[in-house]
DNA sequence: GAGCACTGC
């Protein structure tokens, strides 16, 4: 192995001006010291570039490489590539990175960056982490779910001698400012370095247009409206970024920054989107990526950018020359509701920490000022000290089944740093047994082993095994790649071109029978694949291309997964009888019976999880207006807004179902946290064997399908539930109305 | 008759 000369490495001046570079040799020192070690630094320290660097220098690299996790992919590439330069090596040598369809490392790669979840799989093939000497994971402050996984894992690190290790592996964390003394307890009590950041001061204000009780979305769009205005007239150059919740807001505070503008006697031109001297920029996740590009353009002299933004802003893009922030304090934030056994997008004030990360993108490149539209009593009284962390409020089920197949078979006590509530964990087990991925005991099946090796949710990757079993994988391919990707189909703001869009996405739907939205999502895959000019069919049909694309990659990595597996002598097979028509809908129904729902009263339906909530067919469903004709259903999703909608929908016949769905009541919380903790007795195992008897004696006299019903009309619980969401949706309802 | 923040394998 090449290193790169020494003069090289202390001539890049750039480098030796940064905060770390007079921290260098006591770093390095505390490295060798410690097998933990928490690096604590704002950002602009010099952290994520020159520590991997120093290490390298000072001869870690002998044992192994040095890898260093990034939660999120453009940080990992970007990272690299700058390593790269600064030490004169070709990118993908000596410096490399490894995201998912991306991997640019050789056999000479000894640093190597790379996203939390690559290092995640890394683990699952090698627990021990042989090829490395040292693992940095960066941004732990953002609590990524697959970070916060990884410190758990790595806190019991291979010492020295396990599986093949010369020497322990170390461990450094590096982490913004925030909450470092509870890493470093967490890590038996490690050191904390302190690098000082080379940010600029930013002046935070209230500005106390909202208060504890203004709830109304209306509100918080006036105010960052008035707010960004104020600025604009009063405050010395620099550009503005605003943050908000979503896209209609977003665009409605864009129109509303035109029309006030123009009251108050300002010239402005539409197309350019510039009021005389403030250019406004919509910016949002879902926006294409050319006209993402133009926000990073420095405006023309004279003239001040206004970026309008969601959290995108906050840690995924850095736009330059931004002096101004304005801070809405709310955010849409995903939370799995353990009750209602529902995802739900809500609104939320932010937390402390995350208000002062915005503003600090204020003074990334000079002193700024942070404009909060809240007064003080709302950052006391509504906003949480810490966001919570995605672990603490995400569906856990594939986290769980990769922990299981790493050995950590006491899942309620493994070390987290924020350990999730016992139900969620529970929620995620009983999920796993009814896809038989786990057993009664809480052991990895060998179907559990193929389904941990997929990139999907469980209950996608449970239907694509069983149409592997049963020969019909060609369809549940693209259908589990399509399921996988951002929304393909294009919604129009304009009414007129809302309407196009509408009538050829109803012809799309037509060649699918109009009656299957997973049958609709394979045949525009395979119409879009078969086209002479996919981009240009995409278009034509009001698809978005680039989610098309990247079904296309990720049907083509999962195919090559399926194919491997399909090698191994244990991979079931199985013969199927029955119609080709219902060959796939029947597949489906493995890994959709946690998500069945019976037409009740009108146009409603009502899951049969044990929940019994009511939900409707979304209108963007192909089956929506077709209610009365159908019986049985299975969904893809749920969505709550002004009601509970199920979308991505399949009509199913009860008898597909009937041998399936007795598994979801079949284990109860009980059972599970005893199996979760691995004290299941003899007694306890006696004990369910013969409820289980008692159980299939009973579905022999009783008709099964009664039996669910009785179970889910006569429960209190099941129906307080079904209260609960009424409110919900009333609320939701006074809301939009 | 609705509208999905952001990541990641």
């Amino acid at each position: 192995m090449s290193k790169p000369e020494e003069s090289n490495w202390t001539r890049d001046t750039e480098s030796k001006h940064l905060p770390i570079y007079q921290h260098r040799h006591r770093l390095i020192e505390a490295v060798k010291e410690n097998q933990f070690l928490v690096v604590t630094g704002e950002t602009g320290s010099g952290k994520t570039t020159q520590l991997p660097q120093y290490l390298y220098q000072a001869g870690f690299c002998r044992n192994g490489k040095i890898g260093v996790t990034q939660p999120r992919r453009v940080a990992a590439i970007t990272v690299a590539q700058r390593v790269s330069q600064e030490m004169a090596v070709g990118l993908g040598h000596q410096v490399g990175y490894q995201v998912r369809f991306d991997d640019c490392t050789t056999k000479d790669t000894l640093i190597k960056y790379m996203t939390d979840g690559c290092m995640l799989r890394e683990i699952l093939t090698d627990s021990s982490l042989e090829q490395y000497s040292v693992v940095i994971l960066d941004e732990v402050h953002e609590r990524s779910l697959n970070t916060d996984i990884l410190l758990g894992l790595l806190k019991k690190t291979p010492s020295r001698g396990t599986r093949g290790r010369k020497l322990p592996l170390k461990v450094v964390v590096m982490s913004a400012t925030l909450e470092t003394d509870k890493l470093s307890g967490f890590l038996g009590d490690c050191p904390v370095f302190t690098i000082p950041g080379r940010i600029y001061p930013v002046k935070e204000l209230y500005c106390n247009l909202i208060g504890p009780k203004d709830k109304d979305s209306s509100a918080y769009v006036k105010a960052v409206v008035k707010v960004a205005l104020d600025v604009h007239t009063n405050e010395a150059s620099g550009d503005i970024l605003v943050f908000l919740t979503g896209q209609s807001e977003i665009e409605k505070a864009c129109d509303m920054l035109f029309a006030k503008a123009e009251s108050i006697d300002y010239r402005y031109d539409v197309d350019d989107r510039t009021v005389e001297g403030l250019l406004i920029l919509p910016l949002y996740g879902s926006m294409p990526t050319d006209q993402q590009k133009q926000i990073f353009q420095p405006a023309p002299a004279g003239v001040r950018k206004c970026v309008v933004a969601t959290n995108i802003a906050a840690t995924s893009l850095t736009i330059n020359g931004v002096r101004y922030i304005v801070d809405s304090g709310f955010v849409k934030q995903l939370n799995h509701n353990s009750r209602v056994g529902l995802d739900i997008l809500d609104v939320v004030p932010i937390s402390k920490s995350e208000a002062q990360q915005r503003a600090g993108r204020a003074g990334r490149t000079s002193p700024g000022k942070c404009f909060r539209i809240y007064n003080k009593e709302f950052w006391e009284n509504c906003m949480p000290e810490y966001t919570v962390p995605e672990i603490q409020r995400t569906s856990l089920t594939s986290v769980i089944l990769t922990l299981k197949c790493l050995g950590v078979h006491d899942v309620i006590r493994f070390s987290y740093l924020d350990r999730p509530e016992e139900r969620f964990i529970l929620d995620a087990l009983k999920k796993l047994y009814q896809f038989d991925a786990i057993d009664r005991k809480g052991n990895v099946t060998s179907l559990g082993r193929m389904m941990v090796e997929f990139p999907l949710p469980p209950g996608l990757t449970r239907a694509l095994l069983k149409s592997a079993a049963l020969g019909c994988e060609d369809a549940m391919l693209p259908v589990a790649a399509m399921l996988s990707v951002e929304n393909i189909f294009i919604r129009p703001g304009l009414p007129e071109k809302q309407k196009e869009a509408e009538i050829m996405h109803t012809e799309l739907a037509a060649c699918s029978g109009s009656c299957n939205d997973f049958l609709m999502l394979l045949c525009i895959f395979e119409k879009c694949r078969a086209s002479e000019n996919p981009s240009a069919w995409s278009k034509d049909h009001w698809i978005h291309w680039r989610a098309l694309k990247s079904a296309f990659s990720v049907e083509t990595q999962l195919r090559e997964i399926l194919l491997r597996l399909k090698q191994q002598k244990d991979f079931p097979q199985e013969t199927f009888k029955g119609s080709n028509s219902e060959l796939l809908r029947q597949c489906l129904c493995h890994g959709y019976f946690t998500h069945v729902a019976r037409r009740s009263v009108g146009k409603t339906f009502c899951t049969m999880d044990g929940h019994g909530s009511t939900v409707h067919i979304h209108p963007s469903s192909s089956l929506f207006g077709q209610e009365a004709k159908l019986d049985w259903i299975i969904f893809h999703d749920v969505l709550v807004t002004s009601r509970v909608y199920v979308r991505t929908v399949c009509p199913i016949r009860y008898d597909w179902v009937k041998d399936l769905l007795p598994k979801l009541h079949e284990i109860d919380v009980y059972d599970l946290s005893s199996v979760a903790r691995e004290e299941v007795t003899d007694e306890e195992m006696a004990r369910w064997e013969k409820k289980r008897a008692a159980q299939k004696q009973m579905e022999s006299i009783e008709d099964a399908s009664k039996k669910l019903e009785k179970r889910n009309d006569e429960s209190s619980i099941t129906e307080a539930r079904s209260r609960y969401l009424q409110r919900k949706q009333n609320r939701a309802q006074t809301k939009h109305s």
